[in-house]
DNA sequence: GATCAAACATACCGCCGGGTATGTCTGTCA
DNA sequence: TGACAGACATACCCGGCGGTATGTTTGATC
């Protein structure tokens, strides 16, 4: 997410964006057609197709912001020069914070992975998935590297393949993608407060405990 | 999941059923073809449609099947007569048991509730749509009824808005939907460890400490 | 005020895939 | 052995959607 300059020509490309990215997140990538987000705009796909070459590549768009999201919500804790724990439940927080603030990119990001599934027709889009992939691994790796670290010290605990823990973390991270819904009257605390149980949970089961 | 008579017409039911579910997990409902399910099978349209009626009504029996699944996995646990932390815990092992198991049915199953987001043609799946949302409400309830008496007797506890704990928890049980991946090689054993360390983590994320 | 390009809208093409109508084979039973 | 139904395969229809080719409007510039 580089420095976003503020006129009209980008204006309309981050209205059109969230617009995809809403459209995704409700009705899923195939189903949602090039016209349902012209709509969703009150515009035709001349629109659509000024902006982006094609859909998959508008999609592509939207799923990249996304990891732009996350990086950016979770890089203070990361780089922060505090004791590892601390660190992660810090990125941990942030993370969660971001797939409440972000729901729709977020949700879109999800399914970018199972885009895989997919038949990626030209050799640039294959290209592009693999370098998302790419950052999805390095985004994981910074778990996995304090995790490590954490297991080092002793202050936290995995079991015999620490990978498994790893993703059982992020999956409860990552739970309120698949159940959140986010409503009109959301406030940041609601936000807050979620975020927080949702932490105070991960962050426990990954503890150490005397027994 | 009544009990299944072995004859030869139950056979290449289940036999489509299986089929079904592996095409659909592994490139998605839209991406899925009923050509797609028969080619796998060997077979062509007419055989697909010679057991069910339309796409979606296939795409229903395999999401049924594996609501079937989960709670069959489950029924052992929650009906013991025991502790209730014992048998929180024992649907525990058998969810994740079962998500790692009939990893595509599982798949399925998850993306059945996504199907919200397409637009449901008739009245009857519509229907079944329903249903199958009350079913997985029933199923969520049995963890919710646990998690409360584990917090009436303070074996448990939970944040503010106990339903944020019990979906987090959840969370961390469908985790290996997302990320696992079966295997040529994969011996119960190997589930065995998997759902041991996932189990252990959501119920230490759940259980009251002395702080 | 004529030019020109950006920013779209409109019209259209081609293919793919869900669904149907119809044909074909095979076993069964009277 | 002939009638009939189950269990498919084959051929075809058609609506929708991605993509393109071609207008049309609007503002900036000289």
């Amino acid at each position: 997410m580089t420095d976003i300059a503020t006129n009209a020509r980008n204006d309309r490309y981050e209205e059109l964006l969230t617009a995809a990215a809403e459209c995704f997140q409700s009705r899923g990538f195939d189903a949602t057609s090039i016209d349902t987000v012209a709509r969703h705009l009150g515009a035709t796909k001349g629109r659509v197709y000024h902006y982006f070459p094609s859909k998959m590549d508008l999609f592509n768009a939207v799923r990249d912001r996304g990891m732009d999201i996350v990086f950016q919500a979770t890089d203070p804790g990361y780089f922060a020069d505090l004791p590892v724990l601390d660190r992660l439940e810090a990125m941990a927080r942030g993370h969660v914070r971001a797939m409440l603030q972000h729901h729709s990119f977020m949700l879109v990001l999800k399914d970018g992975l199972l885009m895989r599934r997919y038949t990626t027709t030209t050799e640039f889009q294959k290209e592009s998935l693999a370098q998302h992939i790419a950052r999805r691994d390095a985004y994981e790796a910074r778990f996995r590297e304090l995790l490590a670290k954490g297991l080092a010290e002793g202050s936290l605990r995995a079991g015999p393949d620490p990978a498994i823990t790893v993703q059982t973390f992020m999956s409860a991270l990552n739970g309120p993608v698949a159940w959140f819904r986010p409503r009109p009257g959301d406030t940041p605390e609601k936000f807050d407060a979620i975020a927080e149980e949702i932490v105070r949970f991960a962050m426990q089961g990954l503890r150490a405990l005397p027994s």
